[in-house]
DNA sequence: GATAAATAGTTGTATAATACAATAACATAG
DNA sequence: CTATGTTATTGTATTATACAACTATTTATC
């Protein structure tokens, strides 16, 4: 039974895996992609932050946070405040049009759960944010 | 308190993605990566079919499906049988050495899953297991 | 204080998984 | 039999990632 339940969560991880890659390489619903937002929720809920601390954070190289930051710049959803302490280093602070872009495309994709999980009960989708949540955790923990 | 979950599971679900993709380009753990093991896993639970019914089941482009079933092939995991009433179309049939390391690193896989649930309790997994095929599902027929 | 080692960030290059477009070979409908 | 549709392949592009080499700066050691 438990050995069994492993299994399906294993397997509908890789699906969903592969599905939500599929769907992202398709549609440019917003002028977000999931990096971008997520490095812009991390600065809003979170605050301003340097390239190393956030790479940290997301567990991803720092090449990868420095090139997400570069395009965010870009794009006028950030600025940088040079650290006073340290020459090379400096703070990511997120804009007010990085901010109303983060809102319209969380609001988007709470559109778009919501819609898929309009069947489902309180409870479950309760337990679903809770354990999907966990599971992160675990995995980030390793 | 519904609003707050859909955004939890809205943004629990990006950091899993995220997560998930870094992993995945980070660690070489078997001779098979994701879309591998899922097209294999498929063909084993599902029967032999080609490149056109694959693509559909999996909502990928053909073009995509078609470089996977060749890179599959080329290892020797899978051989192409002619389809005998169209000349342009075949199955794809799951070989002994595709099904050993299917077997291979569907083990891995559960095994780390293991571990890392290794706190869960019974129920949890459960649930999990359960909401995620059931997101899948919701997911899928969009 | 001078030099060596560590650190923050950038840029070049590579890989993986995807999509779309063009094409080839074949099948089916009129 | 010709036009249209279908299965699969191949060329090209994009996105998100990693690793390695590099620059500029800071910190530690003697």
């Amino acid at each position: 039974m438990d050995e069994y339940m492993l299994e399906t969560i294993e397997l509908e991880l890789a699906i969903l895996i592969r599905r939500t890659t599929s769907i992202t390489s398709n549609k440019k619903i917003s002028k977000l992609d999931r990096s971008a937002y997520l490095l812009l929720h991390q600065l809003s809920a979170n605050g301003s932050a340097g390239i190393k601390v956030l790479s940290d954070e997301f567990r991803l190289d720092i090449s990868t946070v420095s090139r997400q930051a570069a395009a965010l710049e870009q794009k006028g959803y950030v600025y940088r405040i040079p650290d006073p302490l340290d020459g090379r280093a400096y703070s990511l602070q997120i804009t007010d049009l990085g901010t109303k872009e983060l809102i319209e495309y969380k609001q988007a994709r709470i559109k778009r759960i919501t819609e898929l999980l309009k069947d489902w009960s309180e409870e479950e989708k309760d337990s679903f944010g809770k354990l999907l949540k966990k599971f992160n955790q675990s995995f980030i923990d390793r």
